[in-house]
DNA sequence: GTTAGCTTCGTGAACGTTCACGTTCGTAGA
DNA sequence: TCTACGAACGTGAACGTTCACGAAGCTAAC
């Protein structure tokens, strides 16, 4: 009679159950089920094997009660499903584990949920909240009352704590090498109904060069981008697509046939840049030779495409441990939530392989 | 005055401090607060901006003690680092999230962390656990008690629910399409050290065939490989790495130069198979024409690769959504723990691509 | 003026656990 | 025999909510 198969479903075993079928009181069973010293050990082990067999598991709510808060953090992700976010999701669960905190976690990437809906879903549960919420800091800061929220790549409004990179940093190193290399009929690839965050209608640039078809400029990487090559006085051209690879390979490859002088593609990102990579083989380009592509993010998954794309790489599992880094010191009171002390920059690095 | 940057950090605000604040009772400020009938529009707006100023948040402890618990489900993941994982847990936490659970997600892919680490990790805090264990499913589901258990791609033990694969019908498929395709020297590059399920002693089988360096034949993946190759009399051998997409690559490497005569790799799973082609990309080997890879998950990167990957597919939101449904059942008491309707097994599809 | 009924609000109890004490019992030392 | 003390175990209170009631106060109908 295993003790799955066996109890009614009705209504769990309390302390009290327990406590009753071993003719003892709650104190004991509490004393017996934490290892908690001043019981005789014949009686633990006596309540213990009660408690199995009555299926009782200690109410969370309960227990979190009279304890205080064990640390609870809500993780709000945009898309599990685009490798970047495993991969900083990955390195904030072992940091948060190590600390004994558990992770909420939520993709809002389905259903037209946005990064305000999925804190609100998590609030209820958690103490604070990391994540890739798009544009909706204060909002989310707002919902969540007095615990912290960190946002990443964002600007970080009322949040608490804060993530960004350094853009123009980032697309000076990629454009002038491509520069540096001789490419001089470049396209940047946007991400358009980006999650990411948008460019206010005051820092919107009207004055974006030509492009081929899709919309405007709609992310602050591609604003930094824009800029730089502009500061070099290059000529340019701007595509935009959806947030995934088949998307960019289907744009890039109009552009590779509307504008087959276009010698280097700079990508909104790496999974974007895959697309482009089967955009260009499917055009008979050789990368690097005819066209240099190049990524961004750093994500494993460039190293395994044919060729391997050069990226501007983050180091993700550094982001993770920034995040969870700065959440401690929040929570710990060691840092002001809002303070200079709270908003990090860190930057990307270019890494060449093979594409660039 | 933010309310971030106001309050003694000290003690939260309660629901009575609230109440105080106001000259109303608790229960006035939980109408107010949940929207509920009963009370002056102006005494609810009154209410709620004083619980906004004095950053009150309802205690979830107190909430679900009253209110009974909420669905919270603990979700195992060996490496969010592989990609399938990662589209596995999209899937669970878009259907979870629908039906209003929390997902409590521990990968426990670092600082050798078990699967039964995790379980033990995530049992105070979920009321479920859905997870890919690697051969902990009976010790798992005793640390759960009477919480049902979905153990996925392991030999089910006492769990609650479990999800399987049948290998021997997709072993057959990627077998015999090889030998159709006049495969006469393969190869099976098999995971080792995996955290996935693992031959008992008892069904192990000391007869395997030639290998190249490396260990024994150590997953039911394997086995099943093997024993299809045996059944159709093909001469084959046996290659081991760990479960990386760059350990993969190394020991293929070593393969091609040993056994120059291999003309089709079949694969543990695609990241793996991933490193293969790099392998075979190093060797000058020209893939599928010199020979073919078959990887084995299905997961989307394997379009992004050159050539694009062959693989015995599994459908992965289909999965999660089996998981996710069998515990719906479970905890609903229309499936009972342990029983036949409680143990699912899926099929993989060949999906021929380029690479074989 | 009485009654009924609605709106608005308040109070005891309960949820299941742990904390901080008390109590009981047995044993050893004087 | 009395006292002291430790081991083993029990009891009231508290954690912060919501639920189920009950109590006002006002309005309207007769």
């Amino acid at each position: 009679m295993s003790p799955i198969t066996s109890g009614r479903p009705a209504k769990p075993a309390t302390i009290l159950d327990v406590a009753a079928a071993a003719g003892v009181s709650r104190q004991t069973v509490t004393r017996a089920m934490n290892g908690m010293p001043g019981i005789k050990e014949s009686t633990r082990e006596r309540v213990q094997e009660l408690a199995r067999e009555l299926g009782y598991t200690p109410s969370r709510f309960a227990k979190g009660l009279v304890q205080g808060s064990r640390t609870s953090v809500g993780l709000a992700i945009p898309d599990l499903t685009n490798p970047y976010f495993p991969a900083f999701a990955s390195s904030v669960v072992e940091l948060a584990t190590r600390r004994g905190w558990q992770i909420v976690v939520d993709d809002y990437g389905h259903g037209g949920r946005s990064g305000l809906d999925a804190v609100d879903h998590l609030a209820p549960h958690v103490d604070a909240v990391i994540g890739y919420l798009g544009g909706y800091a204060d909002q989310a800061q707002a919902a969540l009352g007095r615990r912290p929220l960190i946002v990443l790549d964002e600007i970080p409004g009322g949040a608490a704590g804060s993530i960004n990179f350094d853009y123009n940093q980032a697309a000076k190193l990629a454009v002038d090498h491509l520069r540096h290399t001789n490419r001089v009929r470049i396209a940047y690839l946007d991400a358009c109904e980006s999650r990411h965050p948008g460019l206010t209608p005051e820092n919107q640039d009207p004055m974006v060069p030509s492009r081929v078809g899709g919309s405007g400029l709609c992310t602050v990487r591609g604003k930094a981008v824009a800029d730089r090559l502009d500061q070099i006085r290059t000529p340019w051209s701007l595509i935009t697509a959806e947030e995934t690879a088949g998307a960019a390979r289907v744009a890039a490859g109009a552009l590779f046939q509307d504008r087959p002088e276009t010698d280097g593609v700079l990508v909104f990102n790496d999974l974007m840049a895959a697309g482009v990579l089967k955009a260009a083989a499917d055009a008979g380009l050789r990368v690097p030779e005819d066209c240099a592509v190049v990524g961004m993010d750093g994500i494993p998954l460039g190293e395994l495409l044919t060729p391997e794309l050069s990226t501007l790489a983050l180091d993700l599992r550094e982001v993770g441990r920034a995040a969870v880094e700065l959440l401690d010191g929040l929570l710990a009171g060691a840092i002001a939530p809002g303070s200079d002390a709270a908003r990090l920059t860190l930057e990307h690095r270019l890494v060449l392989r093979e594409s660039a």
